[in-house]
DNA sequence: GTCTATAACTCGATAGAC
DNA sequence: GTCTATCGAGTTATAGAC
């Protein structure tokens, strides 16, 4: 191993320590208190150091979100199911479920500067991830759309519907814990049976998806 | 009319200029620029003339979202009609409509500091006027359960989670214009248009609600 | 009572010494 | 590559002049 590599391994490896403790702060005490001085203090550096890695605190978060929507699409693809309709309560359990186990990374991706999430969803370094895990979606409602006597809307508006029902339901949860006196998880699965039935009425008596177990 | 009288009105002038001067800034460079300092300069104080009628800033913006609060729904209220499913898709026109017309005042509300939106929806100078916006939409819901055979969720459950329908839909909007490729108030009616099949399946082909003409 | 002036603190970011 | 020192800006809050 050359000096050369030896210095790169050495430069990304406190690069990836600056997000690894940026994330911790995220996770425990929000936006507001990730601040440089606090990274910095947490890797026992200056505060200046920090920019020699990250250009500003805006591109710490844009990384931060660039993961976090990974780890969302990872929770959808491990959604498996041959019945679409099925696959859409599984989706919406695991996206409020995501939304759930990681509040604050979900706030910066969808709540925060609208910046950021512009950036997150059409910035090249975010891999289309975004995309990915809409297509998804998209999948389940072209499949349930086959057989179907006539389209209420194409397959990519049910899944922006679904989409945004399912953040409606994560981002009020999360933006006041008494906005919603029911079930988020239970009113997801009426959601996602109301666009079922929407696309297919005529399989209302056959395939009713099932309740989710978790 | 008394001393004590001219007074106390002219510090409520002062008090409702703040709020008004507030609201311009809110209105034209959103809320990262609604400063003490900005306030004080817009009415030709000094920042701490401010400390004398709000408490902090903080304060500020509750009072702007309590305000925007009761536009919104002032705007859901003007919504007419014996038909519960054409009520309820005019709930969703003005929904957005209202999102889309004050977009500073609504991110403020529901996607800024969760104690902001927790104070709006809990303190007692807000007046109830959630609860009220809610109690509309509920009462809708009642109604179409009327003479359905079985009931898929309680009211208060499908007011809020098309609630969190209309929510998921103005925020992404407001988040990321690219979010969303669908014209989002299409997608709101096909989702009004989806519950109300839910609550009442054997209704669906004599009652289906009006296109809004919006 | 009302307002000015200012304090005491935070922050992101940069320049320049080493 | 790292740190010190600092800038310019933000915030809340208070002491004291009028």
């Amino acid at each position: 191993m050359s000096t050369v590599d030896r210095r790169t391994k050495r430069k990304q490896l406190l690069r990836q320590k600056i997000l690894d403790v940026s994330r911790d702060i995220l996770l425990s005490q929000g936006f507001a208190a990730l601040t440089m001085r606090r990274v910095a203090e947490a890797i026992n550096y200056a505060p200046a150091t920090i920019y020699l890695h990250f250009q500003s605190r805006e591109q710490i978060a844009e990384e931060l979100c660039f993961a976090g929507l990974e780890r969302l699409y990872e929770s959808l693809q491990a959604v498996t199911g041959k019945n679409a309709a099925t696959r859409l309560a599984g989706f919406a359990r695991a996206y409020l479920e995501y939304a759930g186990s990681d509040p604050e990374t979900y706030r910066l991706i969808f709540m925060a500067d609208p910046q950021l999430t512009k950036a997150v969803f059409t910035h090249r370094d975010s891999g289309g991830t975004g995309e990915a895990a809409l297509g998804l979606l998209v999948k389940a409602m072209e499949e349930l759309q086959v057989g179907s006597k006539k389209r209420v809307a194409k397959p990519i508006e049910l899944a922006e519907l679904f989409w945004a029902g399912l953040h409606g339901l994560a981002s009020l949860r999360l933006a006041c814990s008494q906005a919603l006196t029911g079930d988020e998880f239970r009113l997801a699965q009426v959601l996602a049976a109301a666009i079922t039935d929407k696309i297919s009425p005529e399989r209302i008596k056959e395939q009713r998806p099932q309740r989710s177990k978790g």
